[in-house]
DNA sequence: CTAATCTCAGTGAAACTGACATAA
DNA sequence: CTTATGTCAGTTCCACTGAGATTA
């Protein structure tokens, strides 16, 4: 029994909400069955990527702010995922480097992913959601 | 300088987490200078679409959870926007209903929203717009 | 001196969960 | 008895701020 007034359901920032939710939701939950959060997830998908970095650069990757990274990287860190060597050119700086095992962890993630969002896109079809991603990148990275 | 590795760029449920974060930001400093919060706003279109409710109806109306909802009533009934009696038929209801300073600050408020949403969507086109929005009913609402 | 880097503590909001008293 | 309602307390997660220590 949808009671939902129809003018309360298409306001694109309460649908937004409401999606986000929902990927949280089945991405927080996937993640967790491999001992990871979708945080782990962006700054594997980064080193892997891009290589080392020190902490500061792979916030601008990741778009995780330098206060909660320092979290991630000790998760990571205890897992055995990465490695945080100091940089002998600035001591100021962490050098942040993917380990075996991160590589091992960075693919199994990968895979979860990918069956995270077949589930959370189940009602559009292959073009709808290109169509959505295409949408949301222009609207998160305008220009 | 965008460093953001283009895997990461494409993820729907990163897209979504960070569309959202973005609506939030727009949303709650729009209806702040109104002093309002998004919550207040659809309660009130709950009850000035559907007419008067309980709170277990308004709950069910807007999505948002009982517990919640308390103190969204409180703040509207502070504001002297709402009004909570109890049902006489059923003692454990309060029945919640719009006064007239009720209605007058929906109407703002849906003129601020729809500004807002000028701000957050002015990337896409009227068309790409639409197509978010049935998009995402799709994604939420399926079927 | 300032600026950048890392770290830690903490805030505010959203989305929940659980429990309880009251009344149907 | 059970169920529904309103209320309160509390959890988890995210996005974000501020400030301190270290080093450039």
């Amino acid at each position: 029994m949808e009671k939902t007034p129809a003018r309360l359901r298409r306001v694109p920032s309460r649908l937004l909400g409401l999606a986000a939710a929902q990927a949280d939701r089945v991405v927080n939950s996937g993640f967790a069955e491999l001992d990871a959060r979708k945080w782990h997830y962006s700054a594997l998908v980064a080193l892997h990527d891009s290589g080392p970095a020190s902490q500061a650069e792979l916030s601008d990757r990741t778009g995780i702010y330098r206060s909660d990274l320092v979290a991630v990287i000790n998760e990571l860190a205890e897992r055995g995922l990465v490695e945080r060597t100091p940089d002998p050119d600035d001591r100021r700086r962490n050098v942040i480097s993917l380990t075996e095992a991160g590589r091992e962890q960075f693919v199994r993630l990968e895979a979860a992913l990918v069956a995270m969002h077949e589930e959370l896109l189940a009602p559009l079809t292959e073009a709808e959601r290109e169509q959505l991603i295409d949408l949301l990148v222009k609207l998160v990275f305008p220009q």
